[in-house]
DNA sequence: TTGACTTAGTTAAACGTTTACGTAAGTAAT
DNA sequence: ATTACTTACGTAAACGTTTAACTAAGTCAA
């Protein structure tokens, strides 16, 4: 049931070549000879054998993407973002969900190797040397997506968290805000988790607002249960915060969720500010205000860079993809009117 | 930088024959040449070339997943479980955004079947006859996730939707609620909006309440903008409800949103129960009381069935995965004890 | 009429594996 | 000493393509 190019050309008498070139669309063969094997070819229902051509042409069309344990919506939209460009290519893509871990990562990164990916696309992890020289030695081109690296001359698409950072709690400080509280991931997580912690200060300092070192708390990681942890000890050490930037929408929610069963109202006694946007920013009660990442086209523009490496055998630049606040009803403003 | 087979053989010197028999574990081969086989491997750094392998076996260690576009974590956790089984085995996933549409599926399965998959999974969607028998035509296994067929013998693992409604719509009523919505999917969606649907109507009978068709709403789609919609008519045509069960949890919270928006408080003055658990549910204000799909191990389960019927040849007997009631706090109780 | 080009093909090697088959050396049994 | 088996390999075909190199026929100009 499943025809091979000799069966074509046997049926279309001609030779395999010939019935190549037709597929390839080099030149070689009359129209006549064309339409007849295209025929035979719609005929028998033949589909060339992307396997073999694989094996002879040294490509694929295929692309790795590592993918850490992300929550739901953020890891789905930059994917999606990846697979529609990567499909409009005519590649596929082949996920790997790494856990975080390294071993995992390094197994990943063999059976891409073996399988002969075009390119490979790390999601939010920091690039170690074990990764970059395997990936190296591979001589496929690579980029980073919501990440980056200074050791090594990877590109990479992101946006720039310390601006990010210092947008939301700017956004704050406009709306009358002067205490204000941040709850941020892990600490050791220098390429995010910090930087927003870095926008957060500088925007503080820049409006002449002190800053207190009680009224910052890093967690685990981003998530709703790290919110609750966060948001309780920021209630205890700090109890005058009149509104908190929380440094991912889980932490928000977590954040306000502890707000109530402190009989916080939100916003009208503390305001939240989230950062990522997910599509539960806006099912939340009260709709979150959120610092936007278009994740959907960063995972584009990160396949982009990646088919252009292709082309090219050259490095592209990295692109710092822009942010926004999009603004619903979390943050109250402590002002008649705002500033600016 | 790249060794093939050969290079190895040349540099242990052996025939490529001893080399390959030594990578398959076969025998014919003495333990001095296979540790120096081996040792030459690791100096090398060579990896088997899986393309090659692909071609000669008959089989790519490939498997194809569509995917319509689902709700982030729905997606994902679903994703997830496939993934983890299929890299178990030594397999990867190749995935597809077909967005719902068909054309772009058939494209995809064109994609797949040229890339030799040794399996489809198919989540959430109808399976058509032109899937069906272009699928049936590549002669390779597939199983159905979230769906199912009854024209065609295709395993599936699903949750039974109807016996997921009528449980939901028990729980309230087992908490003494007897007037009680239903906002569900799509009418057109037979294989799991409407039987969530009839779940409903037939506790709603068994408990000897009239079911009142102003009670029931039906949308585009499961999405939190269909809540808000279906829970605005329902406020409109049926003010009195004490309760409802939304087919989703996105459902769910647009209707929590919008039953704040009419000053209703949840669960004191409605209760809304959700269905999916997704991680937003424990997210939500208050935290929803939800019918949980247990998507990660479905996925697992799916392919699991996959890589059975890949040894067997055989069809494998679909699997019914069980749901389960979490509740946590949308749901209010009007009795003083809960019966049973 | 010849030579130079062009057109429309064919043949066969190559891609990197696996594996059926062949074989030479060693061992065991008679 | 011969036969029969076993062990430890090597040889070469095969998987389904692409493509460089070749060829035969036709065209055109001088």
């Amino acid at each position: 049931m499943k025809h091979t190019i000799k069966d074509v050309a046997k049926r279309a008498n001609v030779s395999i070549a010939t019935v190549s070139r037709i597929l390839n669309e080099k030149d070689g063969y009359s129209e006549d000879t064309k339409e007849m094997v295209l025929r035979v070819i719609e005929e028998l229902g033949y589909h060339p054998n992307a396997i073999a051509r694989g094996l002879i042409n040294n490509k694929t069309h295929t692309v790795g993407v590592l993918v850490p344990s992300l929550t739901g919506t953020f890891a789905t939209e930059l994917l999606s973002g990846i697979e529609q460009v990567t499909h409009e290519v005519g590649s596929n893509v082949i996920v790997c969900y790494t856990e975080f871990q390294g071993v995992k990562t390094m197994k990943y990164l063999q059976m891409l190797n073996e399988k002969r990916v075009d390119g490979i696309i790390f999601i939010s992890a920091e690039l170690t040397e074990e990764y970059y020289s395997y990936v190296e030695s591979m001589s496929i081109p690579m980029v980073l997506l919501c990440s980056e690296s200074d050791k090594y001359q990877v590109p990479y698409v992101r946006v720039n968290d310390r601006a990010g950072g210092y947008t939301a709690t700017k956004y704050l400080i406009d709306n009358g805000h002067r205490n204000i509280g941040l709850i941020s991931g892990s600490e050791d997580d220098v390429l995010t988790s910090v930087q927003r912690a870095e926008g957060y200060k500088a925007a503080l300092i820049d409006h002449n607002i002190a800053v207190n070192e009680n009224n910052m708390v890093f967690n685990d990681d981003f998530l709703f249960e790290d919110g609750i942890q966060g948001m309780k000890t920021l209630m205890e050490r700090a109890p005058d915060l009149t509104a908190v930037f929380a440094a991912s929408d889980e932490l928000a929610l977590g954040a306000i969720s502890v707000a109530y069963q402190y009989n916080k109202r939100v916003p009208e006694d503390i305001s939240v500010i989230g950062y990522d946007n997910l599509r539960l920013a806006e099912m939340s009660h009260p709709p979150l205000t959120s610092v936007s990442q278009p994740l959907n086209d960063m995972g584009a523009k990160a396949a982009q860079m990646l088919f252009e490496m292709q082309e090219s055998k050259m490095i592209t630049p990295s692109c710092i993809m822009p942010h926004q606040i999009i603004e619903r009803k979390s943050v109250h403003s402590l002002k008649d009117f705002k500033k600016k």
